[in-house]
DNA sequence: AGCTATTGATAAAG
DNA sequence: TCTTTATCAATAGCT
């Protein structure tokens, strides 16, 4: 395609090595865009120079990292190194263990569970009853911790309220010895900090 | 370059495009090996058709991870780290989903529910008892599906009984008319095949 | 998958 | 390098 025919064999004369090169790389580039969006394909093409000068295209449609990605999975040919295999690795070994999970999941929940062995369904049923159990006998246990801190609340009102009507008794007697009524006033301040209400376990409402 | 000329667009008629891929294709691949051997070029060339099929040429000369190793170098942009990066999050993001997936089921069956807040409680005790619920109505199912088939199975045995009887009773007549006795025979293996004990749903066993 | 009329690419020259 | 141009190569439309 040219005045002269030429045998593919390497360019002897450095210039027109060179002139051909440069034009030739034009060429594979047009045509690599060519055939992207004539037929859909995805094209990756990396061109080096003899002198070092890089030319490359990439199908818009996708990038240089999605090729090679399937390149990889297409060719089997190892591209990564060990790292990224060993990261690759690492993903389908979480993605199969999600899987599992999401499988055992829903089957707890009651989902999907046509495909169950009778076996399976008996294991399942166990699992689910044995959680059953554990979670009421937590609740229970937080049931009885509040109706015990309750007991407790309700035995310390009831003192407080003795003392607290002592005073009363005490501090009328003392007005009316001095001739006044202070009954308005507020024995709660007056009292001493170990006296008032206070939870047994402070904790406790932050974990109901 | 052809008996007419086309618009370098995408070619709608399917087979047509699929004609022209190969064509070019082949074009591609053959200038790309014509600039290798003409000027001394390193070319990595790689095509996927849109139905998938990949194609490639990599100049002999060197390889294609040092095609990528000197593209990374020159063009500067990210290939490997960014790959890399991709991979680190995506681990990260399944090992999230994977403790969560760890943390609910371990709660399912019961454990570390000592943090768990009273709601929490209530709601995973709801799931169980729907998932108990549910379970047991499949195994109900699967129970009665066996009870069909038993009642199936002894309805059939009832009458092979009673065929055979029949049977008997006239072999044995017919033998004491010509004065000799078989009775010792098998007669399961004179019936004919459609009087056999079948499972009504072959399958079922499989399933339990 | 072949054929061939045509267009497209390009070698050599300016 | 860019353009021109004579030639060769690729390929679009048909079988």
């Amino acid at each position: 395609m040219g005045r002269g025919k030429i045998e593919i064999k390497r360019i002897e004369n450095s210039s027109n090595r060179q002139v051909t090169y440069s034009k030739r790389k034009n060429g594979i580039l047009k045509k690599a865009k060519e055939i992207t969006v004539l037929c859909d394909a995805k094209v990756s093409l990396i061109i080096f120079a003899a002198s070092g000068k890089m030319h490359d295209y990439i199908s818009p449609s996708t990038t240089l990292i999605d090729i090679l990605e399937r390149y990889h999975k297409t060719s089997g040919k190892r591209l990564w190194d060990a790292k990224h295999e060993n990261l690759s690795n690492e993903i389908e070994r979480l993605k199969k263990e999600n899987d599992g999970m999401q499988v055992e999941l829903r089957h707890l929940k009651g989902e999907d569970i046509n495909s169950l062995h009778y076996k399976e369904l008996m294991s399942l049923e166990d699992a689910l009853e044995n959680g059953l159990l554990t979670i009421r006998e937590k609740q229970m246990e937080v049931y009885r911790m509040i109706r015990r801190n309750d007991k407790i609340l309700e035995e310390e009102n009831r003192e407080l309220n003795f003392i607290l009507q002592q005073r009363m008794a005490v501090e009328g007697a003392r007005e009316v010895e001095n001739g006044f009524n202070q009954s308005g006033r507020d024995f709660n301040s007056q009292m001493p900090f170990s006296y008032r209400v206070q939870p047994m376990q402070p904790n406790l409402h932050e974990r109901i």
